[in-house]
RNA sequence: GCCCGGGUGGUGGAACUGGUAGACACGCAGGACUUAAAAUCCUGUGGCCAUUGCGGCUGUGCGGGUUCAAGUCCCGCCCCGGGUACCA
């Protein structure tokens, strides 16, 4: 074999590892550039061919920023953490450990293969107690910190009770939960356990009795963005809502700087798009409404304040403690009913008729603060208790949920806002409201005639003047539940005293994960860690039997590579300093509301207490489109053992069958191997097409179930490590989705071979000459050398694929083997290829790794051209080419084309109405 | 429903701020080498028509528009993928 990539690609593997090629360190004398891929969870099955795409990218990423002359930090480690594992356990009673460390083998092998520059002294798993000292310590400084709203920024509790202790909680601007008022002889006048559980209420992190998604398959409750559509993100199980003491990260506080300063960093418009989405900021007001003869009042919270004189009913949320105050007797029966009949109702039901409109009048009215009219209160699920006050004013007219409520239970409509060219019509006969914040306000009192904005502003002034409210901005984003009813995840570092928790000691950490008996709760209900002995302090306090949530491991890990062997710190000042935060982070969007939302609020929390130097974690962000399965399918004629090739197929009553691509190539099914793949194919027959079996084909998810999977490895094996790089690049645009067919790698394979044969002769000797190149060939390289860098600054590697293929076709074409030429070409396609181009690279005399050398300079002079070739079209159609002098004037051009033979073809004796030359460019002739 | 992406040959995909549509590959067809096969190399390859030659028409989801010129810009629609689920 001439290219024998096996041989080729251990050996420089084994070199790299000797040499510890990758390792970095701090080097001042060089900038620093930080590129880092998603944490993966190493999970049982091993990575497909759809895993290391993300990887790749960066690889060649780093690489070529190390060729730049940057300091590159680029490490790897795992989520260990997790469910799955923690699954296998149950069924097998095997340690979540022994999988997890089988499982994480399993990878590092994989990712060896594929030749990543990763610097593996620095691997970090989330599972280790080393590392996770760091989470717990973390989380203690959460405990121990409250959110400063005026200042915003988390400060020490001890500035809290300072502030309780001088002024109570009557001045204070804090992110906290429901507290009552107190002064600050209240405050002094408290137990210790009364301050200790106001102090609860302010804490960063957090105990607090909340509804909870419980997925009750898993046993565990579960954060927002792990549920979708009412199932669990992870094995799809439902989910119900109840109410649990949970501990929850205040990440609330942080939503306006989640939200502000997504425009300071370089991610995808979509990805800050759904992170502006789920943190969902709304400005508005809140607004008193009296109850008719009573003297409560009720708090509503407001987008369209200037619509307040269209506010002809009051909705409320079923769970909002005011239904219980609101129900008139005769009200009773009907409300408890309904009330019971939305409980009953599961999540799924909610979404699979979301149209359904229900609700039931509470009895009781409310007062319009500007209509003074009296308007009832009804009670309905489209009104969310978790969100505003849990109480809305219904302005049917001007909210399509208000209106649709409306009709229903025929509420009157008011018209308070004409659209711009309108004319005020009557309500009865509208079939929808008019929602968009545009338009005139009329039969508003003091704000008619206003349009919408200055009318929302002038309301709110009056609101504020009147006290009868104030402006509010609310946001969707909730606090992150951070309890696990599960056992394979980091303990809290916490105790209970008293009923109270209290963090155990810093310098007593890491609190290491207990044995237990069973990874199942206990017989009263208690999670897992309820099985442990000794579960409690020194002293008999119990300590929290929760563990933390997948994403607590995930949200520091970044930090945690700068400074992976710190005992003293999470990250030293000193290294966090250098490395600063990732420049470059690739990864899918699937995170785009969980980890990258808890890492970024992590972040700040940690730069608030000045731990980190930056306020973002990832600068620049880029999300890798998902490698999806190409599946291809047999057709077994119905009830028989035969199979009928795909274009034969309709002359048959058949089934469609997944076949694993494995045994398919190029759509053709090998025979042999298919009746050995399952014994009730061992003596199939065949309907034959030009001899052949032919084979369908869809895109679907690369899954098991499909018969798509391809494994890496196979591929390394088959074809080497360096065309698995190439051809996952080549497939396509790296943000893009696209299926993976392993049909069209032979090209890449055929590319390696023909660079192979440019550096060697006719016998697999290595043959360079030293002669000077020419112009040509010098144009050849420096025409790559500009594509190249320019595509991988833009992301763009199916494109510099492309160009290196056009490349060495062109320099095979001019049989160039000149070293001026290869050397620098095995430099530049060192990042896309990194074995090969040491081999290369060594070929040409060198014993240093090629990629402590330095990326060739483009010289633009040997791009310059003397013609151009022009183009000319009549009435914009392209007829024939022609090739000028570069920079001529337009006459001089125009002079040529016009005495052209073909133009005078063309003009077939016509005079030419107009002439466009655009110089270098393209010329129209129109007639 | 709302908010983002995206529709280009048989397939994956190229085409910078409007300027030669289909680069580069796969596949397919034909040919060379070979006893044969593999490998390798060469030629052709969007569609339709013409093929004795030049060539002609048409073509980037659909319909319209702007322009000397539109895959690219504007308006209206259809389809696919992702996010979200009553957030007032």
């Amino acid at each position: 074999m001439e290219y024998n990539f096996n041989e080729i690609e251990k050996k420089w593997q084994e070199f790299w590892k000797i040499n510890k090629t990758y390792k970095v360190d701090i080097d001042h004398s060089r900038p620093k550039y930080y590129v880092l891929d998603m944490f993966p969870y190493p999970s049982g099955a091993g990575l497909h061919v759809g895993h290391p795409l993300g990887y790749i990218a960066s690889d060649i990423y780093s690489r070529h920023k190390r060729l730049q002359g940057f300091n590159v930090l680029h490490p790897m480690g795992y989520d260990a953490f997790g469910l799955p594992a923690e699954q296998y356990a149950i069924q097998t009673g095997q340690h979540p450990a022994i999988t997890t460390e089988n499982n994480v083998k399993r990878y590092r092998e994989q990712l060896d293969k594929i030749g990543f520059s990763y610097d593996w002294d620095r691997e970090v798993r989330t599972c280790d107690p080393k590392y996770y000292k760091w989470t717990q310590w973390a989380f203690i400084q959460m405990f121990k910190h409250w959110y400063n709203n005026s200042a915003q920024k988390a400060e020490p509790i001890e500035s809290l009770i300072a502030e309780f202790e001088k002024n109570g909680n009557l001045t204070i601007n804090a992110s906290c939960s429901d507290v009552r008022s107190f002064s600050s002889s209240e405050w002094a006048d408290m137990s210790k356990k009364e301050q200790q559980e106001i102090l609860l209420a302010y804490r960063l992190a957090y105990l607090a009795d909340i509804m909870v998604n419980w997925c009750p398959a898993l046993g565990t409750v579960l954060a927002n963005d792990e549920v979708k559509e009412g199932f669990s993100v992870r094995g799809g199980h439902p989910v119900e809502q109840r109410k649990m003491r949970q501990w929850c990260l205040r990440i609330s506080a942080y939503a306006q700087r989640l939200l502000s300063d997504l425009e300071t960093l370089e991610w995808s418009d979509s990805l800050k798009e759904i992170q502006r989405n789920w943190i969902g900021r709304s400005e508005g007001a809140e607004v008193y409404f009296k109850i008719d003869g009573s003297e409560k009042k009720v708090l509503i919270f407001t987008t369209r304040p200037d619509t307040i004189y269209g506010a002809t009913f009051m909705v409320i949320a079923p769970e909002s403690e005011l239904t219980e105050e609101l129900t008139t007797p005769e009200y009773r029966d009907a409300v408890d009913n309904y009330i019971n009949e939305v409980k009953n109702r599961t999540e799924r039901e909610r979404i699979a008729d979301t149209k359904r409109v229900t609700g039931q009048f509470s009895g009781s009215y409310a007062i319009n603060p500007f209509t003074n009219e009296r308007i009832p209160i009804w009670i309905s699920e489209y009104v969310l208790a978790g969100y505003g006050t849990g109480a809305i004013m219904a302005v049917p007219a001007h909210d399509s949920r208000d209106f649709v409520f409306a009709r229903t239970f025929e509420l009157p409509v008011i018209q308070t806002v004409i659209k711009p060219g309108e004319e005020q019509s009557s309500t009865a006969s509208w079939h929808e409201s008019y929602d968009a914040k545009d338009g005139v306000v009329i039969n508003s009192g003091v704000i008619n005639g206003l349009d919408v904005k200055e009318a929302i502003s002038k309301i709110n002034d009056i609101i504020e003047s009147r006290g009868l409210g104030s402006r509010k901005v609310n946001f969707r984003l909730r606090d992150a539940i951070f309890s696990r009813q599960r056992y394979w995840g980091e303990p809290f570092p916490i105790f209970y005293k008293d009923g109270l928790p209290y963090p155990i000691d810093e310098n007593k950490l890491p609190l290491e994960l207990p044995e237990v008996d069973a990874y199942l709760p206990t017989e009263k209900g208690e999670p897992p860690l309820g099985r442990a002995k000794n579960w409690h302090t020194p002293e008999g306090y119990q300590y929290e039997m929760s563990t933390m949530p997948g994403f607590a491991g995930s949200s520091a890990y970044y930090h945690r590579y700068m400074d992976p062997h710190n005992d003293k710190g999470l990250v030293s000042k000193e290294t966090n300093e250098y490395w600063e935060n990732v420049d470059l982070y690739i990864g899918g969007t699937e995170h785009a509301v969980g980890h990258l939302v808890y890492s970024r609020f992590w972040n700040k929390f940690l730069f608030d207490l000045g731990y980190v130097c930056k306020n973002e974690p990832f600068k620049k962000l880029v999300n890798q489109g998902m490698i999806q399965g190409r599946s291809n399918f047999i057709y077994r004629v119905k009830n028989t053992n035969t199979y009928v090739s795909y274009n034969l197929r309709e002359q048959y009553e058949y089934t469609q069958i997944h076949v694993d691509v494995n045994i398919v190539d190029n759509d053709m099914l090998d025979i042999e191997k298919f009746r050995e793949w399952r014994p009730e194919f061992k003596d199939a027959n065949f309907i034959l097409e030009n001899g052949k079996y032919i084979c369908g084909w869809a895109v679907e998810k690369m899954s098991k179930s499909m018969w798509n999977v391809v494994n890496p490895d196979l591929i390394v094996e088959k074809y080497g490590a360096d065309t698995l790089r190439m051809y996952e690049m080549f497939l396509g645009p790296l943000e893009q989705s696209k299926p993976w067919d392993t049909n069209g790698i032979d090209g890449v394979h055929k590319f390696f071979r023909r660079l192979w044969r440019l550096y060697h002769d006719k016998n697999n000797q290595p043959e360079i000459s030293d002669e000077a190149p020419s112009k040509e060939e010098l144009k050849v390289l420096h025409k790559t050398i500009k594509k190249v860098s320019d595509d991988i600054e833009k992301f763009s590697f199916n494109t510099g694929v492309s160009t290196f293929m056009v490349c060495v076709n062109e320099l095979t074409d001019l049989k160039c083997n000149k070293r001026a030429i290869l050397e620098p070409l095995s430099i530049i396609i060192a990042p896309y290829a990194p074995h090969i181009a040491e081999e290369l690279w060594s070929l040409l005399g060198h014993k240093q790794t090629i990629f402590d050398t330095k990326w060739p300079e483009l010289r633009n002079e040997y791009l310059v051209e003397s013609t151009f070739t022009c183009p000319v079209s009549f009435n914009g159609k392209t007829r024939f080419t022609l090739d000028i002098p570069l920079n001529l004037s337009q006459a001089d051009i125009e002079k040529i084309i016009l005495s052209n033979e073909s133009t005078l073809k063309y003009l077939e004796g016509k005079q030419p109405r107009k002439i466009i030359i655009v110089p270098n460019k393209i010329v129209n002739i129109v007639l």
